[in-house]
DNA sequence: CTGAAAGCGCTTACAG
DNA sequence: CTGAAAGCGCTTACAG
């Protein structure tokens, strides 16, 4: 027994109109070959019968599903939202699906996310890939979007500018101890992040590292940072790699007593939903993920349409496993000021070398 | 010109072993028609060829595309990620991909994301709608998770439960003065908690409700809302009905001086990934998101896998658009208890009826 | 400008 | 236990 289908067929709209479907398919596509007239009668039956075309039927023929697959390290992470909402709106405007396949922070379902993907017969990919992973071979063009250090071809906000851009607000505002905030020393993202902030400090103003996952090796998970000492050793600003640790920190920072932004400073990075919410709200650095993701899906559209499985010739290389992006695209990243409280009147720095 | 495929077809092992497409088929899909012996060489050989199956091919033929639609009101609600990662999991488990959809937090959108995840061949949907919509015939059976406030068949967690929880909660520690805080008066789902935590409190715990909309109304957005002045007029709980809120307030509370947990106690709701972080920890209640994308997958996959277009008949009811969770489910909500102090001990209530 | 035909890869009655 | 054949709905050379 043949399958039947909810809706009518390109067939159904031919035979209602006394034509051929393939008179009705060049219409409904625009190809040009088929006079106005006409056009517009089968539009017209097309939307009278709610006619959906086939994806699986155009599929089949044209070996395109229109559909792209978005790989997540963890879905978990706070950014993932973010990515998320521009990959599917790039996505939809350039015409695919996507659909999302989460390696649950394991490196292992990484791969394994990646060939069920291919296994839906996705068209390309976009993947945030687990810390220091190489993309294995994937059958279909890819663009991984990560920071500028991993190595091959990516497209990535530019965390070392971005880790400049809050060195400099902090800076300006006359901080000249800064206490830098990361969870991992293992991440690209975070070390890219505060070697940006670092470099865009001179001697005068001190900094120091503070890995959270150090501290909580002795202290536990969610174990105080000690933050209320750095403010008794001098520093006045904390600079937190992820608006998460950020929250942490001010939290901490109020819990001991500190007010913050009068006594102290908090930042932290991407603009995540509460850095508005939280009082005093996270001054922070947003990454542009709208132009991120359009350069991602803009580069998997082109390997698709120019390389892809529909023109693929015996002699040219395959189709698969390419990265498409050019070179490696950094894309800037952009301060949000919401607090900017310099370090407290009648603290007294041991630096005494300021020029003016 | 044909459109050639990245891998092998059935028909390449076909003709590599001698033997054709359909038993081929059949081997692959365990069928138990084919001898065990020809079943393990077309396995192997299907393997070193590295067989991938179109899904194309089987959806063209099955009417079925193994793919579901995640709709969402917005991608930004800092719910999504465990929404997202629970229907991904549930729903590869049952052997389906996710295509996501977001109506960005237009109405209007709503209805298009819908159409759009039809175009693509989904075989059914999960709806999270937006607030008050009812959804319209989408063609394909959906489930809707939601609170069960909503017209018609829903799966949800228990946010009235949830409430109750959170009032025993509190009440037992011995506040009797809790600030509920929400953010719209509009939301079912904020509207149950909040009914649930006044259902489980008697006349000697008092509450108030401040819905932050109306005092964003005069203040503008991210406005303090004034919770130091009623920490003096006794309150010495504050419930929030998401951790978004709870967030606000416990910053709020800090930054005026109010030492959380010691002189007033902060609850949030869905257990959000910053509410184990931040200092103090908030204690929350946590939907089992894992168990309602189960029901909601489980009920879809049975609506396809019988009613579907595979199966349908002329004259039954057409297999579009029903809701497919039986009656409404409502999954417990689970208190995670983080802060448990009672109200601070000067304090001194106008309320003296209590027995014990 | 329009149509007849082939074929994408698969699954499923049906025949042997 | 195995195979030949039909057909899902579409697009695209090709012919007229």
């Amino acid at each position: 027994m043949a399958t039947t289908r909810s809706g009518p067929n390109l067939n159904r709209i031919a035979t209602a109109l006394g034509v051929s479907v393939a008179t009705v398919s060049n219409a409904l596509s625009n190809k040009g070959r088929v006079s106005a007239e006409l056009v517009e009668r089968i539009r017209t039956t097309a939307a009278a019968l709610g006619y959906v075309p086939s994806q699986a039927g155009r599929a089949l023929r044209t070996g395109r599903s229109g559909v792209l697959g978005l790989v997540l390290p963890d879905i978990a992470n706070p950014l993932f939202p973010q990515i998320a909402q521009a990959i599917e709106y790039a996505a939809s405007v350039a015409g695919y699906g996507v659909l999302i396949a989460d390696s649950r922070g394991d490196i292992g379902m990484q791969t394994e996310a990646i060939s069920r993907l291919v296994e839906r017969g996705v068209d390309g990919m976009v993947i945030v890939p687990r810390r220091g992973t190489r993309i294995a071979d994937a059958g279909c063009p890819v663009a991984v979007i990560d920071t500028s250090s991993t190595p091959g071809n990516t497209v990535s906000a530019d965390h070392w500018q971005g880790g400049a851009e809050i060195a400099r607000h902090l800076r300006d505002l006359g901080h000249r101890k800064i206490l830098l905030i990361g969870a991992s020393s293992a991440s690209n993202v975070q070390n890219d992040r505060i070697g940006g902030i670092k470099s865009a400090l001179d001697a005068t103003v001190k900094t120091e590292v503070l890995w959270i996952e150090k501290i909580e090796e002795r202290g536990g998970p969610g174990c105080l940072l000690g933050l209320a000492d750095k403010v008794q050793q001098g520093f006045t600003a904390f600079a937190a790699v992820s608006d998460l640790h950020a929250l942490r920190a001010l939290t901490e920072l109020q819990r001991a007593g500190v007010s913050v932004p009068d006594s102290a400073s908090v930042t932290g990075f991407d603009d995540l939903i509460w850095a508005p919410v939280v009082s005093p709200a996270l001054t922070t650095i947003r990454m542009d993920m709208a132009t991120i993701a359009e350069i991602a899906i803009t580069a998997l559209v082109n390997a698709i349409e120019k390389g892809g499985p529909g023109e693929a010739l015996a002699d040219e290389p395959p189709p698969g496993s390419r990265l498409v992006t050019a070179e490696r695209s950094r894309v800037p990243m952009q301060l949000v000021v919401r607090q900017s409280s310099g370090p407290p009147r009648p603290a007294k720095t041991n630096l005494s070398a300021e020029n003016s």
